[in-house]
DNA sequence: GTTGAAAAGTGCTGCGA
DNA sequence: TCGCAGCACTTTTCAAC
């Protein structure tokens, strides 16, 4: 047997197993396999096929951020001076806990960043406390989400 | 008894499960107990009490999209039309099932969608028939995610 | 509100088809 | 390769502190 596309060991089987979880990753197998009418055994071999393929790369809370008290989430577009290197600077964004998300962008931004903070004191902390002191970092851009219309995961077209 | 601000009823040990559970929501109820020296009932009851709270949403899969052949991530910005209420874009955006973010933000521009596709051409499919053709919006800005970097949860200080 | 143990259900690992 | 059945474990419940 031989590898196609590299990834695509993956079968539709595989694909339903991932939607359902994807949505409520808390649903046991056993319902899993009713509803997709095979045994529960095929679906512990399947994921954990998708587990070592590193597909399935863990799961995690939904947790309402407002509630617990982080009220303030911003996107953040970052310039970084010529000459700086990127992985520099992730490196030291990456001690920055408020920061979730990292992208290295194409666009007017060398990198892209979401975070989240507790407060806007909060927030004029991270920003010229953490974020402005990390060498090469020139300027910055912020954009307060007032928000969160949307937030999902990706639905697969089994 | 009574409810104050609805919100602060969670002490550190709500706060010390949480934390747990963030980074890896597979741990077992008996493992978090032991950690925290409580019984598990107790940890029963106070994770029955976030979720009546709406804290906790759910727990969902982490996924490594690019394995299952969606290769393409990219940020959005959204010009609205003055006049265009921004409520209404969002039912036709939520019906886009390529986006999985999007926020009401200040700046520049008027929201701020992340978006997830197959490749270069989904992703083009799904700018120009998709959203560029809801009424209401004028323009977008699009800025592609060549790596990301940092994605993780917000780490709670108990 | 917390504890500890008992009951129910789930996940895992054989063997057989 | 898939499905079935037994064992170990987790989750859940409940009475007592």
């Amino acid at each position: 047997m031989e590898k196609k596309g590299a990834n695509l060991e993956i079968d539709n089987l595989d694909m339903q197993i991932l939607s359902l979880l994807m949505e409520d990753a808390t649903i046991p197998y056993t319902e899993i396999a009713k509803r997709l009418i095979v045994s529960g055994g095929t679906i512990h071999v399947r994921m954990k096929k998708m587990q070592d393929l590193g597909i399935i790369k863990g799961s995690n809370l939904l947790i309402d951020a407002q509630k617990i008290g982080y009220d303030v989430c911003a996107y953040l577009g970052i310039y970084l001076e010529k000459g700086s290197t990127y992985k520099d600077a992730v490196e030291k964004l990456r001690k920055v806990k408020e920061i979730v998300e990292l992208h290295y962008t194409t666009g007017a931004w060398s990198m892209f960043a979401k975070i989240i903070c507790r407060d806007t004191n909060h927030l004029r902390l991270v920003l010229n406390d953490y974020i402005q002191s990390v060498e090469g970092i020139q300027r910055t851009e912020t954009f307060i989400s007032l928000e969160e219309s949307i937030k999902r995961q990706i639905s697969l077209d089994t």
